[in-house]
RNA sequence: GGAGGGGUGGGUGAGUGGCUAAUACCAACAGACUGUAAAUCUGUCGCCUGAAAGGGCUUCGCAGGUUCGAAUCCUGCCCCCUCCA
């Protein structure tokens, strides 16, 4: 329910009326909402990791087809930024229509990182994220330019601003196997409690039922010989500015529609089926995502077109909705925008206010 | 006109006398999240009240009836579907 409708720049909490204008451009500033709620507390500033002493990031996040890409290019060469795709999708080559991956020319005007960094078939994970952000980050620094990281992926975006300590341990999918197998004839609850007698602090952390947790968890213990539990604290690297990028739901919506039009119409079935052509199992992550799974089940047979089309939006719809829970309106380290002409505009003054007014300007600085 | 089937909470759909404010699934809403994250998982979900345990009220097409007790049985009515004329 804590959706805010878009809203003029000065909208105050005296002036609520303004809700039907046109959608101004501005910024939203989560004060005159008075939402903070129970609970909340542990997750203020999560996206704020101001500091002087660390490098400068610049963070662009909010939900699918807000116009967080579009921001970006506009941002990037006045700031002379390079963009950093936060984005568990993009990463994989040949999904370019379904993934609304930056154009070519786009990412011709703008240099980009993090798109087209594996196969379809390929797996892919956080920490081999994390490691290729910071990589390119610091690449983006030292050669004296602002890295702006840009994606709807909650974990991802976390992972890289608050410097989470993942542990380094690859999965083992046989390993992964055998304790299924467990579960399946124990009980998931059984799994949990083995995990229990290993790592308490873990097993109070991870839902019983939540198969997958609890296995990662026992697979980390099992490989690493350290608890699950320890390496969360996190280190963070970067002074990060985050600026959200927020609509109403029904603009949202919207254009997730009309993205979704686009992308059937511009090759996205014709993209699905020359990647199961070219032999990745339907059933990959790849091909997992919005938008290729229900293209996947109309290929099979499963699915007409326009049902799948529906479904396609409709899906898309309930996933913006989900990453709100990653970046909260309500969050104070979130500098909220509306999409539009005049925030980039307010981009760049945040942007100028925070980095410039700290004492080493973001340019100077070198990895 | 005749024969049969059916109307259940936002939707689909269980339930055939008390254990039922009503299974399950979907949607909705809220939330968790450390190597699949566009994943995986959780909570709430008639109304009022309580921090909670709980309490109160109104629900299973409509109106009556049987019964200590009815979504469940009986009668009438309304509506929907299938088949035969």
């Amino acid at each position: 329910m804590a959706h805010v409708e878009s809203q003029p720049a000065d909208a105050t909490p005296h002036d609520r009326s303004c809700l039907h204008l046109p959608p101004e451009m501005g910024i939203i500033e989560w004060e005159t909402y008075g939402f903070v709620q129970e609970g909340y507390s542990t997750r203020v500033s999560t996206l704020n990791n101001r500091s002087e002493h660390r490098l400068p990031l610049v963070c662009i996040v909010g939900p699918t087809a807000v116009g967080k890409s579009a921001l970006a290019l506009a941002l990037a060469p006045s700031l002379d930024a390079e963009i950093i795709s936060a984005d568990s999708r993009q990463v994989y080559r040949r999904l370019d229509v379904g993934t609304a991956k930056p154009t070519a020319e786009e990412q011709r005007a703008v240099r980009h990182h993090l798109i087209d960094v594996v196969n379809p078939e390929d797996d892919f994970s956080l920490a081999e994220f994390q490691d290729l952000a910071y990589l390119a980050i610091d690449g983006v620094l030292r050669r004296g330019r602002v890295p702006l990281l840009v994606g709807g992926t909650g974990l991802y975006v976390r992972a890289v601003v608050e410097g989470m300590q993942l542990p380094r341990v690859a999965p083992d999918p046989l390993l992964r196997q055998s304790l299924e197998r467990y579960a399946i004839q124990h009980g998931a609850e059984a799994l949990h409690s083995r995990l229990a007698t290993v790592d308490v602090q873990a097993a109070n952390r991870i839902d019983p039922r939540n198969l997958r947790r609890v296995i990662r968890a026992l697979e980390v213990i099992e490989k690493s010989g350290q608890l699950f539990s320890l390496g969360s604290v996190p280190h963070p690297r970067y002074d990060v500015l985050s600026i959200g990028l927020t609509t109403d739901r029904a603009s949202l919506y919207q254009q997730i529609d009309a993205r979704v039009d686009w992308q059937i119409e511009n090759g996205l079935v014709e993209e699905t089926r020359a990647v199961l052509a070219q032999g990745c199992p339907p059933n990959r992550p790849a091909l997992g995502g919005l938008g290729y799974r229900e293209i996947v089940a109309f290929l099979e047979d499963r699915l007409d077109l326009s049902t799948a089309i529906e479904r396609v939006k409709f899906e898309t719809h309930r996933f913006s909705r989900q990453q709100y829970n990653w970046f909260r309106l309500a969050d104070p380290g979130i500098h909220w925008l509306t999409p539009g002409p005049a925030a980039s505009e307010r981009a760049t003054a945040l942007i100028d206010a925070h980095f410039h007014n700290s004492r080493q300007p973001a340019l100077e600085v070198t990895g």
